[in-house]
DNA sequence: TATATATATAGCAAT
DNA sequence: TATATATATA
């Protein structure tokens, strides 16, 4: 073992471990369950192969989901090598496809000033695009129509590729085609459109595949398993036929179906690659012994798994807490109470983590953390690049780059108010289509007949200019001032100090801002110096980023956050909150084939990001979106085992061990007062949020009710057994009243 | 043309 | 609940 002992690199690594940092030059598939040193080792086998000289820092492709994943894996790795990072192609998908098409813009057919959709700048392209087309939404309706383009995306095809089995298909087919030619227009791309455009051209290209094929003789992605066909795809056809191939990943957390991720990518790789057997990372470093047990007894309820069990060396630990709340309120108000003690216990804020399945579920809990003082940050919900004033100063400085950006125009045209109304713009478009030019260029045409066009592109054509001369600070703050942006909202009334505090973040952020760090590559085609530089890597940075600004890091706060975004992250304390059928497994995943396996993955990551201690709660009774739920405890409670569950009932801050259920389905019998209250209005001797037995259907709870003119009809959710309607004329001897 | 108010309508996870 | 659209009125 002369490489042990010659270098620090691989001490401390178990023997899975080694292993697998060690492979040699062949393809490979970690299978690494959650909490065993995943990002460890690909950052170590990084390490290996630049110290062993297998490789270096430019014959290497590493490839993360998220953002923080890759600055993780760069701060661990020049902890651990002094390399230049900044040279080696590592990033997310989407980064480094963004950086691919910047360097090979022309290959690409796109303009040097191409700009990146976000989902809503997506979504406004597509709704006026409909109307163009004179399409209802009845017909088409946006959202479906934004889903379908980007499934087939992400599928790798092109409208021109896909045939229609129906009249409806056809024409959604056609509007993607439209959609497409628009965008080009345009000079925009969405993020789909980033990694395809980025495929099509290494495939079609011999002489720029060659060249990426020769460069890169190791590819690593993390997080396999999330991986859809087209990235999959684009790493193949990066990778070549020499490349190493190395895939990390967990089927057992595969969380982005929704977004087109195929976990069947892990079993095709093995398929592919010739792999007879993954390498099993099973050791956990991260929870103790009756959290592991719990995630691995739900886990093991999913039909179609690779097979993994966890294990680790740590004790037992403590028993999971298990509470239902009467409602979201008295749940809200037990989680503050805990965190609260746990604090006093000596356990930083930081520490522990409200987890829920949706952002909307944070509304109650961040009022209640609120009114206590607990300093609390949320992720995810409306992200800082994505508010509305943001998006209108970005909107002046895209415009001022890329004047064809119609989307951008459209958005700021009459923001802040300038005399340019409904009408006006209607003129605009017109005279945009009857002349097939841009919005921009058929203002400029419109700007002699009218003063306050005229006044709307001075300031523009200004802008533009300012980006060729003066610095990116310089013309953000331009973007804000000039335009009248800042003045509009200091004079709107209402509370608007939070928008122009934001503005001002914003220009902090521009100040801040190092185009070198952004992942953006050195060209000859781009001078670092020039203005248009650096405004392009802002722009590009903040539609990439969009979730990653942080205030006041560092600080000692309770982090708030959905299941999804809390994955690949740890806690000492984890509450795991709103965990009640409909929501957390939610209704929509129960219509989906296999959208229950997808929802028990992600309870499976939701249990097993806390280290020492687990919270499970739920509530009866719950405000969703306005009106109120009634919901049974999530079935995943009761796929784990009963032994390293602790049942408690919140009262008045003090926690009393509840006389534990013989029942083993429904531990949660009793039903509060308050509840009976707020639910007392009579359907034919039933009320909303009673608990029901039915002779064939088991345990259910009455979710919705209305009168007929024979007796109610009844809406009753039986967990497992689904949502059903009964009417009580028929069925009412068959259902008993047990609560 | 700009603004205020009323009413309908869809609603999950996120690079 | 948030957002879009319609309608009224200055």
């Amino acid at each position: 073992m002369e490489i042990l002992s010659s270098s620090g690199l691989l001490t401390g690594l178990n023997s899975e471990q080694l292993t697998a940092v060690t492979w040699p030059a062949q393809p490979a598939l970690v299978l690494a369950g959650a909490g065993s040193g995943k990002t460890r080792v690909l950052t170590t086998r990084i390490a290996w192969l630049l110290q062993t000289g297998q490789a270096s820092v430019h014959s290497i492709l590493a490839v993360t989901f998220t953002n923080k994943a890759a600055k993780e894996m760069q701060l661990r790795l020049s902890a651990l090598l002094p390399v230049s990072v900044r040279a080696m192609w590592l990033g997310t998908f989407h980064g480094l496809c963004h950086r691919f098409l910047r360097l090979h813009y022309q290959e690409a057919g796109l303009p040097k000033t191409f700009q990146i959709l976000d989902m809503g700048d997506q979504l406004s392209v597509i709704k006026r695009m409909l109307k163009q087309l004179n399409i209802s939404d009845e017909i088409i309706a946006p959202r479906s129509l934004q889903g379908f383009i980007n499934a087939q995306k992400e599928n790798g095809l092109r409208a021109s590729q896909l045939s229609a089995r129906d009249p409806h298909e056809r024409q959604m087919i056609e509007c993607y085609a439209a959609y497409d030619s628009l965008c080009q227009n345009e000079g925009v791309v969405d993020f789909a459109e980033l990694m395809l455009r980025s495929y099509q051209i290494l495939q079609n290209n011999d002489v720029l595949r060659s060249h990426y094929q020769n460069r890169f003789n190791h590819v690593l992605i993390d997080e396999f398993q999330d991986t859809n066909k087209l990235q999959y795809a684009w790493l193949k056809l990066l990778a070549g036929k020499q490349a190493a191939f190395f895939a990390v990943g967990d089927d057992d957390q595969s969380i982005y179906r929704f977004r087109g991720a195929e976990v069947a990518n892990m079993t095709r790789f093995l398929h592919e690659f010739n792999v007879s057997e993954p390498i099993r990372l099973e050791q956990n470093y991260r929870s103790v012994g009756n959290i592991l047990t719990a995630a691995n007894a739900v886990i093991a309820h999913n039909a179609s798994r690779l097979g993994k069990n966890l294990r680790t060396e740590a004790g037992t630990g403590e028993k999971i807490r298990v509470l239902q709340a009467i409602n979201d309120i008295e749940e809200a108000q037990f989680v503050v109470d805990e965190v609260k003690a746990l604090h006093r216990e000596g356990l930083d804020y930081i520490q522990m983590a409200i987890l829920y399945r949706s952002n909307a579920q944070s509304r109650v809990l961040e009022q209640a953390l609120f009114r206590a003082g607990i300093p609390y940050k949320i992720y995810g919900g409306l992200r800082f690049y994505e508010r509305q004033e943001i998006k209108n100063a970005l909107a002046y400085l895209r415009l001022a780059v890329n004047p064809d950006d119609d989307n951008a125009l459209l958005r700021i045209i009459n923001v802040p108010t300038r005399g340019i109304g409904a009408r006006s713009i209607e003129n605009i478009q017109a005279a945009a289509n009857e002349a097939n030019t841009s919005l921009w260029q058929a203002a400029t045409n419109l700007a002699a007949k009218n003063s306050k066009i005229a006044a709307f592109v001075r300031l523009i054509e200004n802008l533009q200019l300012q980006a060729t001369q003066i610095s990116l600070p310089e013309i953000m703050a331009a973007a804000i001032y000039d335009s009248g942006l800042m003045e509009y909202y200091r004079t709107q009334k209402g509370e608007q100090q939070e928008r122009i505090n934001n503005l001002e973040e914003l220009l902090n952020a521009a100040v801040a801002f190092k185009p070198q760090e952004s992942g953006f590559e050195f060209d000859s085609d781009y001078d670092p110096n020039d203005p248009l530089f650096a405004v392009l890597s802002f722009l590009s940075t903040a539609s990439l980023e969009a979730g990653e600004h942080q205030a006041g890091q560092g600080e000692d706060a309770l982090q708030l956050m959905t299941v999804h975004a809390a994955k690949g992250l740890e806690f000492d304390g984890v509450f795991l909150t709103g965990l009640e059928e409909g929501l957390f497994p939610s209704e929509y995943s129960m219509a989906e084939r296999d959208g229950l396996e997808e929802e028990r993955r992600l309870m499976y990551v939701a249990i097993t990001r806390a280290r020492k201690r687990l919270y499970l709660t739920m509530a009866e009774q719950r405000l969703l979106h306005g009106q109120t739920h009634f919901a049974l405890p999530s079935r995943f409670v009761d796929e784990i085992p009963e032994a390293v569950l602790q049942y408690l009932s919140a009262h008045k801050n003090s926690l009393i061990a509840r006389q534990q259920s013989t029942q083993r389905t429904n531990p949660f019998h009793s039903r509060s007062k308050l509840a009976e209250t707020q639910a007392s209005q009579d359907f034919d001797g039933f009320q909303l949020g009673q608990n029901v037995h039915h002779e064939r259907f088991g345990t259910g709870v009455i979710i919705d009710a209305t009168h007929k003119a024979e007796g109610a009809r009844l809406t009753i959710n039986f967990g497992k057994q689904g949502i059903k309607e009964l009417d009580t004329v028929f069925a009412k001897d068959k259902l008993t009243i047990i609560s």
